[in-house]
DNA sequence: CAAATTCCTGCAATGGGTTGCAGTGTGGAT
DNA sequence: ATCCACACTGCAACCCATTGCAGGAATTTG
């Protein structure tokens, strides 16, 4: 059927062992005999089973990799992020979706847990019980979650949200909505902490509407909520939000940015698409997929030569300005409002 | 380190052999033993491992995914679907961006190989010479590629194609131009077929521009090409093509619908989300995910049965009427040039 | 009561590859 | 010529689980 290391192994009239160092420990052959093995192995097809080398070393060269919802476009591009840098350490990922379902989650990782030598995990909705009950049953990485003593991938959402009502304010924006997202989201927990922090600094007054799920639909009845208020601009969770806004508010007849600024988070492709194409704050996805699969991979080298200790990374944020945000129709004059020093934004 | 099947068979005071059977040949196995087995795999977290076991059964419970670009929301949404049908069959799923890179994914396929018992191919770029090279290394189902002898998903562009020219036919549009998609993608040949046919039976004139990558930025440049025509109505070879040309004329300062209708292909989220909302012909995505995994899983089964002979699983697509398409602005009154006969569309 | 079943269980081989240890052969030093 | 170190290579055990075969106990049959 398949050709195994002992077709090889004959072919080249050597032992198993040989053929098996020519690939794993190629110093220890002789050049000639390495040679030899290595031409027959390629003429025969042959590829080392990579369950069965796991087997012995403990290693699989696989690692997961777990979303909650593959339709949110901000996770394919982390994950093309992720299994790109996985394929550079000549690494395969198992991928998983838990639907947004924190049990689903749960046993996706001990289902994987034997296949692979570790699993990243983005915005995981696990509670802290269910996560403590995980957390031993193979080498976790984290992307947007606060965990001690793992890897952990963090994105600064409070500085993009920063970034983004100094925007607001600069443009003379004196009240503004945020549309919280799901509770159990760090980034959420996040972005509503810079708020506060920011309307603080910047003496822009901020309401909280929601929770909303982080979807289109949602933001078209979230829209419907904040015209009922007396904002000027409203911060959605993420884009997704946001287009649901952008839209339901052209079916109402308002104009943005004219009679309603808006902000999205992510700068998922289709913001700069749409009409208007939205002011959001970026973030670095494929980056972030990258560094999640780094830091779980150093971790892994790390891990077996006795070091330990948690590695966090913290990747920035950029604010886009497009067409989305305006100065508010019912204005005096330029007044001075504007923030005091709009700071350099960090790299990616 | 990790448990195996020999401490559980340690614990509950039995043979390895006796664990193996409680879990894969239950009623080969007394009740009370049997009972006591799997209280005691339950109570030391005991799971069987799976590369282990795929060693001798030859099955790994794993099945391969490959898709050009996750950046193309088509593709998240055909994981999506094909992730969860594979869980329902408790499979892993292996996955793979190929970057639009055949070579890639010829090398992607051969280190996956022993891992998986069988690979979805998606839309796949790879030549019929690296195709045929790959094809007896493990067990293929193309979605969206017609190769004989293995299982395939087709979707039925053709008939897309005929329900976009006739709807264009019945507002009234007597010249249209395509936008033409990768020259090695079946679907593209396809659609280009549905549109030679539906052309002749129309009498729509249909010029073809191109070809374009299947990238927002190509529509915008389609645009600019797609104006120096006189044609009323451009069809783009997927949603991104058609949102890119949207952007662009609405820079160009044409109206959409009022001087320039526009159809694209796929139904991504963002067709609906978009200005105006893009009419477009709908491709069941999540289904042919699960189709495909489906028609592998049969297949697998079948195969260890003796059955040969491939399968092979067309599925329809669904015109989605939005607001970018309306009879052309310079139009005689209505003169019953419509198509003779709307026929009804087939299910998903 | 002995013999034949039936049922359950353990032994040992198996799959593909890795690795500690021992054995072979070569060349250099004495 | 003898001894030794060193560089290669092969043997066999091992990783974890599955499975054909055989043995032992319990139950049925004659």
């Amino acid at each position: 059927m398949s050709v195994t290391i002992h077709d090889v192994a004959h072919q080249a009239c050597v032992s198993a062992s040989t053929v098996s160092r020519a690939f794993t420990t190629p110093e220890m052959v002789r050049t000639s005999t390495r040679e030899r093995v290595l031409r027959v192995a390629d003429q025969v097809g042959y590829r080392p089973n990579r369950a069965a080398r796991g087997l012995i070393t403990g290693k699989t060269a696989n690692i997961g990799l777990i979303v909650p919802d593959l339709g949110n476009p901000l996770f394919p591009a982390i994950l093309k992020g992720a299994q790109a840098r996985a394929l550079l350490a000549d690494h395969a990922v198992f991928l998983a979706d838990t639907d947004e379902d924190p049990e689903l989650e749960v046993s996706l990782i001990q289902a994987m847990v034997k296949q692979v030598d570790g699993i990243v995990l983005c915005s995981s909705r696990m509670s802290e019980k269910q996560l403590r009950g995980v957390l031993d049953l193979t080498d976790l990485t984290f992307l947007n979650r606060k965990v001690s003593g793992v890897p952990i991938v963090l994105i600064d959402s409070a500085d993009g949200m920063r970034q983004a009502v100094e925007h607001l304010a600069a443009l003379g924006h004196k009240k503004v909505a945020y549309l919280s997202g799901p509770p159990t989201s760090w980034s959420n927990r996040e972005r509503r902490r810079g708020l506060r922090a920011s309307s603080r600094t910047t003496g822009v007054e901020a309401i909280e509407l929601g929770p909303f799920a982080p979807k289109f639909e949602a933001g078209q009845q979230a829209a419907d909520l904040v015209l009922a208020t007396d904002v000027t601009a409203v911060l959605a969770f993420n884009d997704l939000i946001a287009l649901g806004v952008l839209n339901r508010l052209a079916d109402r007849g308002v104009a943005v940015p004219a009679e309603m600024s808006v902000i999205g988070f992510d700068d998922i492709a289709f913001a700069a698409m749409c009409t208007p194409p939205l002011t959001t704050v970026f973030i670095p996805k494929e980056s972030a997929g990258r560094a999640a699969v780094e830091l779980l991979l150093d971790w892994l080298d790390k891990k077996s030569l006795g070091h330990t200790g948690g590695t966090q990374r913290t990747l920035g944020t950029q604010l886009i300005v497009r067409s989305s945000t305006a100065p508010p129709r019912v204005r005096a004059a330029s007044d001075g409002h504007a923030t005091k020093s709009v700071r350099q934004p960090k790299g990616d």
